[in-house]
This record gives structure tokens, C-alpha cells and sequence, in this order.
DNA sequence: CAACTGACTCACT
DNA sequence: TAGTGAGCCAGTT
């Protein structure tokens, strides 16, 4: 088991991710480049897949570089994403979400 | 040490 | 407008 521990990226991910204010989303790539690690947006999707901070880093408000919620989102499916991003202002339409409106700069 | 995988992104057809 | 291919980064085996 090598966990326990988190890898130094997956910490500047989720403490990018955490920078995330509320009512606001980001996509991978933004969190790769804020986090120092220009072009890592694979890196952070799986970052964020082991993510051992569930429910402490705020993931749902990561989306793609269209604006979409994770196909493959691991919440509980996109209507939790969904819900949750909503419930903090953010309307979500479709699974996307306007990153001209919400996307944190 | 080398190779494969993946919650990504961009460009082309 | 939609689908496919190639590229880049970090982690795991």
C-alpha cells in the first residue's frame, strides 16, 4: 500500500482545486496551469480519480475543456455533479456548464 | 529502466 | 456537427 500519502502533484491539484471559489468551475487544464503543471490535464482527470480527499476537494467543479461534466464521473453520476455545482449558483445545462461565466481566472 | 493507462486537449476528416 | 488520431504529463506495474 503506498497510499496514506498523496503524490506532490496530487497535492497541488487538489490545492488548486480547493482555490476553486464557490459558485465557480475550472477545467483540467486550468488546474494543471495553476497548479504548475502546464499541459498535465490528463494527469490531474487521474489525480482526481484517486482522489482520497472525496468530499474535501470540491471535483465536481472541475469540468472539460468544453465545459462538461466527467462522463465517467465517479460522484454518483453527472445528475449529483450536477446538482452540486447548482446548488452553488453555477446553471448547468445540458451537463455543461458556460465557462465564459463560471470558469475561474 | 521501459511500457501502458487515463476524469484531457487540439486538429483534421 | 460528429468521429478519429496523435500529443503531453504523471502515476502505476
Amino acid at each position: 500500500m503506498t497510499d496514506r500519502t498523496v503524490t506532490p502533484f496530487a497535492a497541488d491539484v487538489y490545492k488548486a482545486v480547493t482555490e476553486i471559489p464557490k459558485g465557480k468551475v475550472a477545467t483540467y487544464a486550468q488546474i494543471a496551469l495553476m497548479s504548475g503543471h502546464r499541459g498535465a490535464a490528463r494527469a490531474v482527470g487521474n489525480a482526481l480519480h484517486v482522489n482520497p480527499f472525496f468530499g474535501s476537494v470540491p471535483c465536481h467543479r472541475v469540468v472539460n475543456a468544453s465545459g462538461a461534466l466527467a462522463p465517467d464521473f465517479a460522484f454518483g453520476g453527472v445528475d449529483a455533479q450536477k446538482r452540486l455545482l447548482q446548488d452553488e449558483g453555477v446553471v448547468v445545462v445540458d451537463g455543461r456548464v458556460d465557462l465564459e461565466e463560471y470558469q475561474y481566472r
